[in-house]
DNA sequence: CAATGTATTATACGCTCGACTAACCGGTCA
DNA sequence: TGACCGGTTAGTCGAGCGTATAATACATTG
């Protein structure tokens, strides 16, 4: 038989509610980690009783699984926007992309999306969303990092698009893993060197078009 | 008061309880992430009652703490034992090196690495002491790095020790964290490439001393 | 063999979990 | 007015948790 609160129509209370619901999972995922969002704890941050995460969502790996995509869809949003500044170069967006992750209000990023991740290690279908999840991201990274691997006239035998952004994925990624653990040794000293690198292919760079 | 269990003799039957519950509690990091780790399923596993648990390490978090300790000192003598071997060149300590998360026995490190760096992002006495354990490591790949960098005869300007240690740590647990998201894209590409660079080098190594 | 004290087991306690549901509340419409 | 109904609440359920302790098994000693 159908269930009840599929098919109902979404007050504005509802609305208030459920987002007030996953604005709790996500800031209990950042102060407690993933098994600090129970039900009843993410009700009480979001102030609402906790009956109705069962009603709203039917069960707490829906509710999980609708803030993951909501999350997702804001990071790669900010991402996509960031790279697709025609104002800005290339070593601009990147001097940028590493704020990102540390700059307010997208500071709390890291630690959430790693605790998704980490959910996902032992949650199958959770983990099958986020593979995709990767994917678009790695999508975001290719065609991005392809133009401007093209607009520096780097050599793509040297530097072939797969390793650029294989590297750039994985380290990033192992960054935050870093900061999570309070490790930071050697960060500011790799980060710096890498925009140096970036910041001197921008500057040989091959010009396309003239601009300003 | 004094706790009895802390000041007891150590029999043999207790040592194989406790070396099985420590097995256990990696068995089940490995199979089910840290949430799974339970005072009776870790018992289970270890064919123990339940009670020893307690009775042994007095909570379930000195388990868990004895279990990171006893596991981080196997991986980093395992990899100390790898770049110690004088038989091999760097380049082929550094195949290996990337074969080991992938080879058995070894081959379940990543995860259980990874779990439990996971629990230390929310249990700040554990992360202090995954902080510690990450210098350790950090140490080792200092001292082998630094010495391949002069035996390679690299310009310490052009590539900083700190920015290639920084590099090579972040960017494995990096892809240790992809792989167990299932996500692979890349990974053999941008592996192979670090590889040929570092045989291209060690094809032009400057020679030090004649061997064999 | 009996007595003793420790190692181990079985059970109990107090609590929280996700899931579920009966009861209630306030607005709507006959 | 009063029956109705969806939204919401409060409370229950069985299970499992970490911890603690009573009860038992067992080895050792006299």
């Amino acid at each position: 038989m159908a269930r009840a609160w599929e098919e109902r129509q979404v007050t504005e209370a509802r609305q208030l509610a459920t987002v007030a619901l996953m604005d709790a999972a996500e800031r209990l995922l950042y102060e407690a980690g993933y098994a600090g969002v129970t039900t009843r704890a993410v009700a009480e941050a979001a102030g609402v009783n906790h009956g109705l995460v069962h009603y709203y969502f039917g069960s707490m790996e829906e509710l999980l699984t609708q803030t993951l995509q909501r999350f997702v869809d804001q990071l790669a949003e900010a991402l996509e926007a960031l790279y697709a500044d025609p104002t800005l170069t290339f070593a601009e967006k990147w001097r940028l992309g590493a704020q990102f992750w540390v700059d307010e209000p997208t500071s709390r990023f890291p630690k959430i999306l790693l605790e998704l991740l980490a959910m996902g290690w032992n949650m199958p279908a959770l983990r099958a969303r986020l593979t995709e999840v990767h994917a678009r991201f790695r999508g975001i990274f290719e065609h991005h990092f392809g133009q401007a691997l093209r607009d520096y006239g780097l050599d793509q035998d040297e530097f072939p698009l797969k390793v650029i952004v294989g590297a750039v994925t994985s380290f990033q990624l192992g960054l935050i893993v870093e900061g999570l653990s309070s490790v930071h040794e050697n960060h500011q000293e790799l980060l710096d060197w890498i925009q140096r690198w970036i910041d001197g292919l921008e500057a040989h760079r091959q010009p396309r078009a003239p601009d300003g």
